[in-house]
DNA sequence: CTAATTTGTATCGCAGACGATTCATTGTTA
DNA sequence: TAACAATGAATCGTCTGCGATACAAATTAG
């Protein structure tokens, strides 16, 4: 009856789908490292930059802290970062890697690029146009932030 | 350290933000109807064509029926569907509209695809851009599923 | 036609997401 | 400075997602 509430013409449903499959694509190899994807992305902020925040590693994934503070207990659980109060203000809980965490990201650059590299090349799509997805994708999540 | 392991070298991290950013965008007016999204694409999947079992669902979703069963059961208790087992093969539980399901569809239409051309009307894509990205998608999906 | 296998759902457990609420700490203002 | 507001985390409840498992119905094999 309404073309507008198709399925197959939603781009919703496609953005949807797409980053549940890419986050199983991502699944064998992190389960090599022992995390998951979104533990993965808080890993990725805190090699580029360690000892942050909650609130600073939930600004830069888009999550409420209260999404973040339980994937962070769980890591602190498994030995991949600790947790400690800020010096100048103790609200803040100061989240740092630990030598396991630090391990992770050589661990990582071994298997994520080529495994993630090959599982996506049967997908015809050139680097060009990877690039230009990936700014239509900002463009979408700038409007919607 | 290593450029492929930043954040915002990550397509999938953008695939990520967007499909939840696109998700949140879309609940306001889906709380008027009383529904999730998981729940919205099922229903659209039914008002297309109705009373099917769980596994076509599931398929169309691109979901496991794992996650679709306690989906519709919820669905069910909210009145919104009816499930019933199958004549031919009492194995599968077909799913049907209520009444209730069938009216939120004129519902919709009168309030989703205004509501959400305006939140993304700050958006600086095109009707073609648009068009493109969901094909990329498509392309991404068809080399994951 | 019975046994083995496959298929369609359901159940369980765990890890996100996120709204709502709480609590301690910090900042601000009268 | 004392009351008040804002902020950073944490907790709670609910709804997904999904791997693992279970189970009945249906299909296939022998």
């Amino acid at each position: 009856m309404h073309d507008e509430l198709r399925l197959n013409n939603q781009v919703c449903f496609r953005l949807y789908s797409a980053a549940r499959l890419m986050m199983q694509a991502y699944t064998p190899f992190l389960n090599e490292l022992g995390i998951t994807y979104p533990q993965y992305l808080v890993l990725m902020v805190l090699w580029e930059k360690d000892a942050l925040p909650v609130n600073d590693i939930a600004h830069r994934l888009l999550l409420e802290t209260n999404t973040v503070t339980p994937l962070i207990q769980r890591m602190e659980k498994q030995g991949i970062v600790t947790r400690q109060r800020g010096k100048e203000d103790k609200r803040q809980q100061i989240v740092s890697l630990t030598e396991k965490g630090r391990a992770l990201e050589e661990q990582a650059y071994r298997i994520i690029p080529k495994g993630m590299g090959e599982r996506l090349a049967v997908c015809p799509l050139s680097m060009n146009d990877f690039q230009k997805l990936s700014s239509e994708l900002d463009d979408i999540i700038g409007a919607l932030k």
